[in-house]
DNA sequence: CGGTATCCTCATTGATACTG
DNA sequence: CAGTATCAATGAGGATACCG
């Protein structure tokens, strides 16, 4: 921790807070894992995207996108128009989301295989 | 990072997956600023913490601390009957959400204050 | 103090189908 | 390939009031 170990008291409501406004940008039910698989292997179109977020539908993904985009964490590129075809990456703001995704997943990690493993002994 | 750089692909949707696990977890709108008001002052009554994260309502507060117990992130212990009055604390996995929730701080600093001061030139 | 009970509204998701 | 349109369903969140 570095200057943030205590959060000022404003945070709690009256004014800007950086945690929730963090919060607000991607506590999305689908923008972390989304952000996730664009941070792990760069560039995609949208039907790949689709792919590895399977479950969620092209309206979704649209919608999730677009989202993204308006809030400067995605970059759409159109690549070329005859066969249409565009490109998603992060931009760098959404590069830096990089550290809370993994420790987001480290928390899942370590606090929920248990969980899991039950799972498994009660299947 | 240690071991988690990458999520094996069944992260996609198939099967279990750490960080929609965890986004699951607290991808609520109260949820961090709740957890967060927890890590840095220790145990709180229902009415500190009500104002501590204020615009919260009581049913709402009340919901998101039922789902944060339920969860494990939160111990409610009622410490006096006569005067009723409980305590709210983290579990042990609750404050391993700190780093989780310092980097979104963090990113939330650095990526969103030039956002807030063009608001107040615009003001 | 520490909540519940109601009721209501709006946002988000999902399924399905269709388009340039 | 990369979406949009539509419509239905769900559910989170809020206002207000009341209870042990």
């Amino acid at each position: 921790m570095t200057d943030d170990e205590k959060l000022p008291a404003w945070c709690s409501g009256e004014g800007w807070c950086p945690l929730t406004a963090t919060a607000g940008m991607i506590s999305k039910k689908w923008h972390p894992v989304i952000i996730h698989r664009l941070l792990d292997d760069g560039d995609k179109g949208f039907n790949d995207l689709k792919k590895e977020v399977s479950g969620i539908s092209s309206k979704v993904l649209s919608e999730s996108l677009d989202d993204l985009e308006d809030k400067g964490i995605v970059e759409r590129t159109v690549i070329s128009e005859k066969p249409f075809r565009v490109k998603y990456a992060l931009t760098e703001r959404g590069e830096g989301l990089e550290p809370a995704i993994n420790e987001m997943i480290k928390w899942g990690r370590e606090n929920m295989k248990e969980a899991s493993s039950e799972e498994e002994s009660i299947v």
